[in-house]
RNA sequence: GGAGGGGUUGGGGAGCGGUCAAACCCAGCAGACUGUAAAUCUGCCGCCUCGUGCUUCGAAGGUUCGAAUCCUUCCCCCUCCA
């Protein structure tokens, strides 16, 4: 794995653009062990598989035997990254970082060894610098060279406000390159102008430029949108083998192997081959299956995934009842008019909905449709309770 | 400070005195179909005690038999000028 023709290949995967591959290419024929570096950005870190395309290319140079800097940009955090938004974030106590850093380490080691991890944080020497020293890093740069960047120039174009502190930002940003002597940093597309910068200062500062590698971003569920909570199209890495392995089976075909390509940790010769195998007629369902249960089993477990797996089919190949309904018990003193009882259970936002449903054939009781609205049940029974194709539950009714 | 435009049901966006719980599109949900939670088709898509019921169209008042639609005041947003 030492080749770095080969190396290089696994590096270019899936990737958008790569500035200085000379650079690399000459440092990996030395032999050198890199020192990779990613900036985090210490709030809200509940990630989901768009976050993952970049942890999965640290991995790979993780796995290529590079050293990876998991570096959490408490210092950073407290200038705010520009990047358009013009609303002052509130500032994070140091407890609020301290208690995200520890939620980010239990998530991104699903996909990062967390034996060949360092966790860092750029307070550790943004704390330290003086006045001058800020001046200094300042005088480094341009007026100029800032409004190059996208979103400077944009907003100063239609005279919306710049903070000087913004242009600060990309600066710390290039300081921590040097600090670290990172050889390679990784960043999402938008992140290019910060990262170039970095180059920048460590030729200042007579070092090596880092190579810069920026990763597009992850289309999600819908395939054209980018994977985002906003627009409600994301699979969460916390959440459950089901909706792991559903939701990835739900992708539309088209996007299939730019998933593979972004997510996949197969090398590129297996995802190649899945391509092939797809021209010549393969059912791109299968193919989807095995991304979908790689994914699954990274973030939770192989049990489980082949749990989720087995329970896909079921509910969506056959008719049989999926293996883990849970169960549910509600006290009442009297018959329980149904359309409340979906209500109540969250089956239905209101009992407007759940008549609704109930008259589009869309509810059935111990397999059985419901066909009045005015259907109830009486106490102390227990019922299997079924609304479309994915709400089940076994419920008790309790006289109360 | 001056001039103008606008705030409508999750989002976009019609409506501009009754026929408006409010067109249409998107999202969402359900049904059919399918290799899938894809595509397509169909239906639904404010709330409830389901009735010639109740509450909605930035807010509060008013005109009217009747208002999202007209008037008054207020709040918020946007564009242009200074």
């Amino acid at each position: 794995m030492n080749d770095p023709k080969k190396q290089i290949e696994i590096i270019k995967q899936g990737i958008d653009e790569i500035i200085g591959e000379d650079d690399l290419i000459k440092k990996l024929e030395s032999g050198k062990k890199l020192v990779v570096k990613v900036g985090f950005d210490p709030t809200a870190p509940d990630l989901h598989l768009g976050h993952t395309v970049i942890l999965r290319k640290m991995r790979q140079f993780q796995d290529l035997g590079h050293t990876v800097i998991f570096l959490i940009g408490d210092f950073t955090g407290k200038i705010g990254d520009p990047s358009g938004k013009n609303k002052t974030r509130p500032p994070l106590t140091d407890e609020d970082i301290k208690q995200n850093a520890k939620t980010y380490e239990e998530q991104v080691f699903k996909v990062l060894d967390s034996k060949q991890t360092k966790v860092d944080f750029n307070s550790r020497w943004g704390d330290k610098l003086s006045g001058a020293d800020m001046i200094k890093l300042a005088a480094q740069s341009t007026v100029a060279r800032m409004i190059e960047r996208d979103d400077f120039s944009k907003r100063y174009k239609n005279n919306q406000p710049i903070s000087i502190h913004e242009f600060l930002y990309p600066l710390m940003q290039g300081l921590d390159s040097v600090e670290l002597k990172a050889d390679v940093e990784l960043g999402g597309t938008d992140q290019k102008f910060n990262l170039l910068v970095g180059r920048d200062l460590q030729k200042n500062a007579g070092m090596a430029p880092q190579t810069i590698i920026t990763l597009p971003l992850l289309e999600g569920l819908d395939g054209i949108k980018k994977m985002s909570k906003s627009e409600d199209n994301y699979i969460g890495i916390t959440e459950k083998a089901d909706d792991i392995f559903g939701k990835t089976m739900s992708i539309p075909d088209d996007i299939m192997f730019k998933w593979y390509d972004l997510l996949s940790l197969k090398t590129v010769d297996q995802v190649n081959a899945l391509r092939a195998s797809a021209k010549d007629g393969a059912n791109p369902r299968d193919i989807k299956v095995e991304l979908a249960m790689e994914l699954t089993e990274r973030f939770t477990n192989q049990d489980d995934a082949l749990k989720a797996k087995d329970n896909f089919f079921k509910k969506f190949s056959t008719n049989e009842l999926p293996s883990d309904i849970e169960e549910k018990i509600i006290e009442t003193k009297e018959t329980y008019a149904f359309a409340n009882l979906l209500k109540d259970i969250g089956f239905a936002v209101s009992t407007s909905e759940a008549i609704r449903l109930i008259n589009q054939g869309a509810v059935k009781v111990d397999q059985e449709k419901v066909d009045s609205k005015d259907y109830t049940l009486e106490p102390n029974v227990k019922k299997l309770i079924q609304v479309g194709k994915k709400k089940f539950v076994y419920l008790t009714l309790k006289q109360g």
